[in-house]
Order: structure tokens, then sequence, then C-alpha cells
DNA sequence: CTATCGTTTCAAAGTATGCGGAAATTGCTG
DNA sequence: CAGCAATTTCCGCATACTTTGAAACGATAG
């Protein structure tokens, strides 16, 4: 395979899966694009290659920021311009990416569940239901500090746990 | 909280969270409803519960029982009408939705990154690429095979897992 | 065979989301 | 402070995804 054809089919497949994983498809290819990249590029550099806006391109370089997946990188010169890289080490990439995942898709829940938790009734259909957040909070508090640890350790014992998970 | 509004909002909620985890909103509305429910439903109590159509709340539970988050519950009697019960023990619930996501989520960046390793070139560009494929082929493999063995491990133990991962 | 219930499929309508382009803002430089 | 370049914000449009409602299909009991 050639160059050009593995990383336009990179990027295309990356963006694809970003959808799936609740990251719009333009930030996950400038994402694809950055990772990569063997230096940094500048808003219009990524602009051309992914034939996108200056807004769009902007505001997901900002969101990749924000999820701390890329960087500005300092350029020396009178070169106003910003360039920016990806974080290339995976076990930070996947760190940052859990961080965010479950920020999104698992705190709300925990609040949720907080809400449901104070309900004085005791008809059946009441008590099922507090079983059941009963039952799903204890699971859910479980899956928070698993996921918190997981953040928190360094690369080195990143790999370590994913490691012993495997055995 | 009375219980009706404790339940609407557990739906409502549950419903939202769902899009961020990749299943559609109704699918996990009725979800909710059925966890929450202490007897099994028929397709016609969900659809007047959720104000959905026939052809929407059949779709998703035929989704659900697919995924099998749900299950048909044999019903005495000539009544033809099939009831749903929601698999309520949550180590399983947790399991099966690993399970989906996984296929969604991983494997089709695994099928990309064995595509995207065969590339035959030397320039610098290549390497920075080749290097980041190797990488993320490394690290998705053990990212899958943890997973794999998450879903595998019987209830007891997937608790047991989470707990030293908290430690 | 026919009436009834359940399931599946499909096109059309509705809704949400992402995107581009312009306008507003920021920040620097002379 | 004026002028310029980069960045960010906002709004209307386009696209993709969901949902509906109807119709076709299948199965079963009488």
């Amino acid at each position: 395979m050639q160059l050009k054809e593995a990383k336009a089919r990179f990027i295309h497949t990356w963006g694809q899966q970003g959808v799936s994983w609740g990251i719009c498809r333009t930030m996950a290819q400038v994402h694809a694009l950055l990772l990569i990249s063997c230096k940094p590029l500048c808003a219009d550099q990524i602009m051309e290659e992914l034939n996108i806006s200056r807004g769009n391109a902007n505001m997901n370089i900002r969101a990749l920021m924000d999820w701390g997946l890329i960087y500005k990188v300092p350029k020396e010169g009178p070169d106003r311009k910003e360039y920016f890289a990806a974080e290339k080490q995976m076990t930070v990439v996947f760190k940052q990416i859990v961080k965010q995942r479950k920020k999104k898709e698992l705190d709300p829940i925990i609040d949720l569940l907080d809400e449901c938790e104070d309900l004085k009734s005791s008809c059946p259909e009441s008590q099922e239901f507090s079983k059941m957040v009963t039952e799903l909070k204890s699971f859910s508090q479980k899956a928070d500090m698993a996921l918190d640890n997981l953040i928190k350790l360094d690369s080195h014992w990143l790999s370590g746990t994913l490691l012993r998970m495997i055995k």
C-alpha cells in the first residue's frame, strides 16, 4: 500500500470511529492527521489536508487541546502562526480519552442515581425501583473509582495493569 | 420525590445518556423502563408508557434482545401476547454492554491497523506513520484482550477485579 | 379457511448534529 | 492608537439519523 492511500484510509476510518466514541468526525480526523504527522502543523495546513473551513478547524483544534490530545508547539522567528502536534504516547492518549468519556458517560448517571435515591414510598413498584437504583449505584461507584485509578496511574503502571488483566 | 416523578426522570436521563453510549435514545428508554419494572411488560404497555409507535417499540425490543439485555418471559394461558423483562443482575448487564461496545468501537480499529501495517516505504513520513501504527496496534491488542477477559469473568470474579482496581 | 395478533419492512416526516462562512473579538506591532 | 493577522463565536443550511404510520407478511387458534 502507498503512504498516501494508507494515510487517507487511516484518517477516514479514525474519523468514522470517532463518531462511535462520541467524538465528532472532524475532531477525530484532525487528531488522526496530527498523530501520523512527523512535524507540527498549523491551522491552514490542517484546513487544506482535510478540506474543512477555518471555523471548523479552529473549533476542533481547541477541543482537542481541551482534551489534552494535542499541544501548541512554540515556533521560532517572527512567524505569528501557531503550530500543533499530537500527544504520541499511547498511554497518555488513552488516559485522556478515558477521563473525558467518564465525565460524559458515567458522571451524569451517578448524579441521576443520587437524585433517585431519596424516594420515600413502600409500594412494590417503589421497592423494585429503589432496589435497582441501589444496585446500579453500588456498581457505578465501583466503576467510577476503578476508572479514576486507571487515569491516575503513570504510564508504566498502566501497562502493567492491562497486562495483569490479560492473564 | 414521588415514584412517578422519579421513574420519569430515570427513564428520561437513561435515554439521554444512552445516546452518549452509542445506544439510540428509544432503545435506552425501553431498557430503563424494563429495568425498573417489577413485572414483565408487553409491547403495548411499552408503547403506551413511552409514547412510541409499534414499529419503533418492536425494533428496539428486538435490538435489546440481541444485546442480551432483555428476555422474553413465557406466559401461562391462552394469551398470545409476548412479555419482556430486563436482565437485572448488574454484572451481567455490564458485561453485555462491554461486549457490544467493544465490537463496535474497538474491533474496527484493529482491522484498520492490520491494513495499515503492510506499508513498504522508507521516507521519514512513512516511518512516523508506521511507528504510530505499530504502537497503536500493540496498545489496542492489550485493551482487546483485557476486555475479552472482563467479559468472560463470571459475576463473582468481575466484582473482585473491579475491587482490585479500586485499591 | 379466516380472523386475529404479532412482526417486519418501507417511505415520508421530523429532529438533531455538524459544517461553512461571515462577523466579532483578541492580541500583537509599529 | 491604528492596522493587521489570527482566532473565536454565531447563525443558517445541509446532511444523517430517528421515528412514525401504513402496509405486507407470518403464525396460530377456532
